[in-house]
DNA sequence: CAGTCTGTGTGGCAAATTGTCGCAATTGAT
DNA sequence: ATCAATTGCGACAATTTGCCACACAGACTG
C-alpha cells in the first residue's frame, strides 16, 4: 500500500510514516495543501490526512484530493474532532474518522473496515493509554503549561498534577 | 413535506410532531422498528430516526429504511451522540446527524444543509468527551458487546456500564 | 519597591467514581 | 436440555476527584 499522510505535526507524522514502513508500506508526507496536492499522484492509494492544518482547512484538501483521485481513500485524523467536521467530511468522501489520539493498528483498520473485510484481531488503546497520550499532546500544544491545559481539558489542576506525577502508563 | 418521526420517546415526538404540523407539514410517529417499516411508504420524504430505541439499533432501521426508500432523506437524532456512530450513519445513507436535545430549526436546516461551511474545533476534546468517543468506537467494533469492549478497554465491565449509562458529556 | 497576576507544589477532606463479588435472568450454540 | 457467555444491578470497600486553602516564584506595572 501506498500511503500519502498529510499533517503539520512532523513528529506525529514521521512516527507514523516509520510504523508503515515497517510494515512494508511505502509511505509520502505532506505537511500542507501545496505539498499534498502536488504529491498525490496515481501510486497512492490511502491517505490519511489531518482536518487542522495551520490555517487551512483540512476538509477543503479532502474535497480536492477526491476530485483529483475518485479512487482513493481517505481517513480523517485530527486531534479537535467534531460530530459535525466528522458529518461533513464522510458526506465529502472520506471513508472514515478518527480522534487524534490513534495507533497505528486503529488507523488501519479504519480504512480496511470500509471494505467490508473481517476485522482483523487488534487492539485498541486502553482508555488510560488513551487519556495519557491526549493529555501529552494537549500539554505539549499548550508549551507544558499544566494550568491551561487543565483548563482545555475541562479538568481539575490538582488532577492533572496528580496524573502527571504517576507515569507508569502501560497499555 | 411528510415526515416520519421515529422515537420511543413519545413526549419528544409529540412536541415535535406538533411544531412540524403548525408549520404546515404531514406527521407520521412510529416508536419501534415494526411500526417504522410498516408506516414508511412513498408518501414520506423524510424521516427523523432516533439512534436508541429500546435495544434495538437504529442504524439497522436507517438501513432498511434506506432499501425501501431510496429516495428517503433521513437525518439521525440522538441523545447518545458519538463520533463513530455519526460516521457510520453517514456511511450507511443518513443526509445528518443531530445531537439532542436539538430545535426544529436546526432539524429542518439539517435536511436542507447542503455541503459547505462547518468550523472546524479550535480547542480539544476534553478528556471526558475523547474517553466517550473511543468507548463508543471500541464497543461500535465488537458489535455492542459490553463485556468484550470492556476486556479489550482494560477497564471494569461493572465501570463500563455504569459510563455508559450517562449521557455523553459535552465539551 | 509594593501590588497584582498567573502558574506551581502541597495538604486535607468530603464527594464521586471505580474495582470487586455475587447473583438472577437471557441468549446462543451444542 | 445444558453449558458458556453476556448482561443488569445491588452492595461495599478502595481510590480518585473536586475543591478550598496556603506558600512561593516570576513577570509586569505604576
Amino acid at each position: 500500500m501506498n500511503y500519502l499522510l498529510i499533517d503539520d505535526d512532523t513528529v506525529f507524522s514521521s512516527v507514523l510514516a516509520r510504523m508503515l514502513v515497517r510494515r512494508g508500506d511505502q509511505v509520502i508526507t505532506a505537511t500542507n495543501t501545496e505539498e499534498a496536492l502536488a504529491r498525490c499522484d496515481q501510486s497512492i492509494h490511502r491517505v490519511v490526512l489531518d482536518l487542522k492544518l495551520e490555517q487551512e482547512s483540512g476538509l477543503l484538501i479532502l474535497q480536492q484530493l477526491c476530485a483529483l483521485q475518485p479512487d482513493i481513500k481517505v481517513v480523517i485524523l485530527t486531534g479537535y474532532s467534531s460530530i459535525s467536521t466528522a458529518v461533513e467530511a464522510i458526506k465529502l468522501g472520506a471513508v472514515n474518522y478518527l480522534c487524534k489520539p490513534a495507533g497505528v493498528n486503529e488507523i488501519i483498520g479504519a480504512f480496511e473496515s470500509s471494505a467490508g473485510n473481517v476485522t482483523l484481531e487488534q487492539a485498541p488503546l486502553s482508555v488510560n493509554r488513551l487519556e495519557w497520550e491526549h493529555i501529552q499532546r494537549v500539554l505539549n500544544e499548550n508549551a507544558g503549561n499544566i494550568s491551561a491545559t487543565a483548563r482545555s481539558l475541562g479538568m481539575h489542576r490538582r488532577t492533572l498534577q496528580r496524573k502527571l506525577q504517576k507515569r507508569p502508563v502501560k497499555n
